[in-house]
DNA sequence: CTCGATGCAAAGTATTTGCACCTAT
DNA sequence: ATAGGTGCAAATACTTTGCATCGAG
């Protein structure tokens, strides 16, 4: 994703707040940019803690009330990996992916599959479901961790 | 799943905790025997909350540590529904299946897509990644819950 | 100026753990 | 007998909330 791209998304999270009558404060600009800086799955306490070691101050509540807003304006889309708590990832414009989980080296792979996607599709068909959004993951061994197989938890 | 099946699950989890070094409890038992009888998703609280209603006591702490081993057994598997808790299902011999949840009422409904599961199969193959289990979900809103609204499909 | 937003600390949930006593093997 | 199990209450981990103050629109 471009810097001019964010800049774009960032706009379009402006209009959002200006829609529904929020703020778009510096905290908010803050937890948006950092969120879009990093391209990989993060939880709420990585983005806290990254933005203390670059001396941004911003409190847990206000970080757990942005991203909750990012997930309502579409920015974020929350993926759960069987761990209690939430990680987020940035949605790059309508681009839907699924992730296959190393149980060993907790890696995660993105993939996409059309084919599959196709039959979501007719699954709700099948039972008049209104899909809004869905998530599949496939936990297991990534290549380098059958290798040596290397053992190290459940699931 | 018969009673008969079900005497038999038992067996197995007695021999599981017995290859182990653990034991076979009454306890263990209640909670087992509960977890199996009924046929549906449930979360600790759940079993907490059936097992007090017919005056059986077991403390929240022993459902917690025995859930996880039947979990470890092969018992139980956990499913995570986008909400921050466990929930369990119990695994009838080897059928696997996925959820299709509704946003407007949390009605879980169940399907299984033997296309869906092959194409699941080549995408591993594709990343050289062996799978142990995988989840499927696909929020939305079930038939009832639509409601009046019209069709947003085509045609 | 006026709501909405922020930080902090306290309150919630869901789950885990330490410990003294108990029991299946 | 003894390793493991149980209940309880306290501790965790993550997230939400009440409230006084602040600041974007």
């Amino acid at each position: 994703m471009s810097d001019k791209d964010i800049q774009a998304e960032e706009q379009r999270f402006r209009e959002y707040l200006g829609s529904k009558g929020l703020k778009f404060t510096p905290e908010r600009q803050t937890i948006f940019r950092r969120a879009f800086a990093t391209h990989k799955h993060f939880e709420a306490e990585d983005l806290l803690l990254s933005l203390r070691q670059d001396h941004q101050r911003v409190s847990k509540a206000t970080i757990y009330r942005t991203l909750s807003l990012l997930v309502q304006s579409g920015h974020l889309r929350e993926v759960i990996f069987g761990e209690k708590h939430s990680h987020y990832e940035h949605v790059h414009a309508n681009e839907h992916h699924d992730h296959l989980i190393c149980s060993s080296c907790s890696k995660i792979i993105e993939f996409t599959d059309e084919a599959i996607e196709r039959l979501q599709d007719e699954v709700c068909k099948r039972y008049k479901f209104k899909a809004e959004s869905h998530r599949m993951q496939i936990h297991g061994l990534c290549e380098d961790c059958r290798g040596g197989k290397t053992f190290s938890g459940p699931t």
